[in-house]
RNA sequence: UCCGAAGUAGCUCAGUGGUAGAGCAAUCGGCUGUUAACCGAUUGGUCGUAGGUUCGAGUCCUACCUUCGGAGCCA
């Protein structure tokens, strides 16, 4: 007998089959039980009738306890009121581990209860299917970028200094010396670029900043591409055919878990390049049209603003060229101005807040030392970085994706909790 | 850090100065197609903590703790 996949259950129509799975719910009446099972790979519903199991049988499966462990020997029949067309006739059921009291029924929960049983929590559909988007998202990121010539690079989570000033850091020791957690790659993967032309990584930053909204994680994972030889606009088009990519994958490859979410599927579908853009001026010009008297030029956007620009398009939208006083050192001058830099954040539509935050790189050396003394950041520490620029500097762009946020906007999860499987947020690191 | 809301059964909540309640979960029983199944019964309480007002406090007052939502900051 073949031990299969809940997924694979529509190919095996016909055959009897084992599968390893828990018992997410069960209903049952005098003479018939349903369980509900799960194995990781999906759910299925599971018949037990007792006139053909026998009494002991069907007294086992009517008494098992939600989250009880087995393995279940059924048909698999096809059958047209399942989510994925099939539904296993149970012939036989042995349990591992009978469950008791898993504290996640079948009705409503609170936030903190979810969130200190996310152990357990992960196990519900919602979760799963979120999960599942996430993977999708990885898979099709990694997808993109081998299919377009680009090499993952992994750069250090320990270092020695900040690439950004202004975020608070992690602190630690190493050895004798401080150390901090990454906030972001990119001068590691300007390095990169350097080296092997077009770049990406793809790993975990961590910003001990007190924020505590819907958006915000402390421990979160970024995918940073950087391209030599790359300019402005060149990188924007790199940005939207990549989040073009991973929407339309996931369109593809995650049909029964958008519609478990509840996903309104037609504004993904038309998630296609090219994606608008709006220069900083205009978008400030915009904003007083609209009514907002609260942000002059050279103030950077908050919450309320970055959603009514995003509400204006039915599509992500390029905010290009910030005043260079908001934004961090590293940034190219815009050409015919002094007061711009040439950089661009993609804002999400639905209110999900920004997604993508990219630029070209100053790749002069003494543009960028001055930048450097005007930031204050010592020179020592960025010497490596300053002498990029003394070996062959050529013009590069990268950008960095906030993963969680583009998991919570594609499958439109309410808060960014849970768009990864244990998030890190203020006041909590269990479990 | 600031603004706002909330803490009552394992969970979600009602209870608006006078005997501590419901639904779900758990346990027992019933029901042949359920799908947050349904029906009946049973079990289950330091009302966040400390102090105060009152004949009497889950309810009113004060302080603190915790959580949630938002702001700032950012992806």
């Amino acid at each position: 007998m073949k031990k299969i996949m809940i997924k694979d259950m529509p190919n095996h129509i016909g055959e009897t089959i084992k599968l390893g799975a828990w018992l997410a719910n069960k209903r049952s009446s005098g003479k018939l039980a349903f369980l509900q099972l799960r194995d990781g790979s999906g759910f299925a519903q599971g018949v037990v009738v007792k006139e053909e199991v026998g009494e002991e049988l069907f007294a086992v499966a009517k008494g098992m306890t939600q989250e009880t462990s087995m393995y279940i020997i059924g048909e698999v029949k096809a059958d047209e009121r399942s989510s994925f067309g099939a539904e296993l006739n149970v012939t036989g059921i042995e349990v591992i581990h009978a469950a008791t009291d898993f504290p996640i029924t079948p009705k409503e929960h609170g936030t903190e209860f979810l969130m200190d049983n996310r152990h357990l929590w992960l196990r519900s559909r919602k979760q799963h299917a979120i999960m599942k988007v996430r993977n999708e998202i990885i898979r099709a990121t990694y997808e993109f970028f081998n299919d377009n010539g680009f090499t993952k690079m992994d750069p250090p989570i320990l270092t020695g200094s900040s690439p950004e000033g202004t975020s608070e850091l992690f602190h630690t020791k190493y050895f004798d010396e401080d150390a901090f957690l990454s906030q972001s790659g990119q001068l590691y993967m300007e390095a990169s670029a350097m080296a092997l032309g077009k770049v990406f990584s793809f790993g975990p930053t961590f910003r001990a900043e007190k924020s505590k909204t819907r958006r915000h994680l402390i421990e979160f994972w970024m995918i940073e591409p950087e391209m030599a030889f790359v300019e402005f606009e060149e990188n924007l088009e790199v940005q939207e055919q990549y989040v073009t990519h991973i929407v339309q994958s996931v369109l593809k490859n995650c049909k029964l878990e958008l519609e478990r979410l509840g996903r309104d599927t037609s504004k993904l579908e038309n998630i296609q390049a090219p994606f608008p853009r709006i220069s900083y001026d205009d978008a400030i010009k915009f904003l007083h049209e609209q009514g907002f008297d609260d942000i002059q030029w050279g103030d950077d956007f908050g919450a309320p603003h970055e959603t009514a620009i995003a509400n204006a398009y039915d599509k992500p939208v390029f905010i290009t060229c910030y005043p260079t006083g908001i934004k961090p050192f590293y940034m190219q001058p815009h050409p015919e101005r002094d007061d711009v830099v040439l950089c661009a954040d993609l804002i999400a539509p639905e209110g999900y807040g920004e997604i993508i935050g990219g630029s070209e790189r100053i790749h002069d050396y003494d543009l960028l030392k001055a930048r450097l003394e005007e930031h204050g950041l010592s020179e020592d520490a960025y010497a490596w970085y300053l002498e990029l620029r003394k070996q062959g500097s050529v013009p590069h762009s990268g950008f960095g994706l906030g993963l969680e946020r583009t998991v919570a906007w594609i499958s439109g999860s309410e808060h960014i909790r849970e768009s990864i499987p244990f998030p890190r947020l203020l006041n909590r690191l269990y479990p």
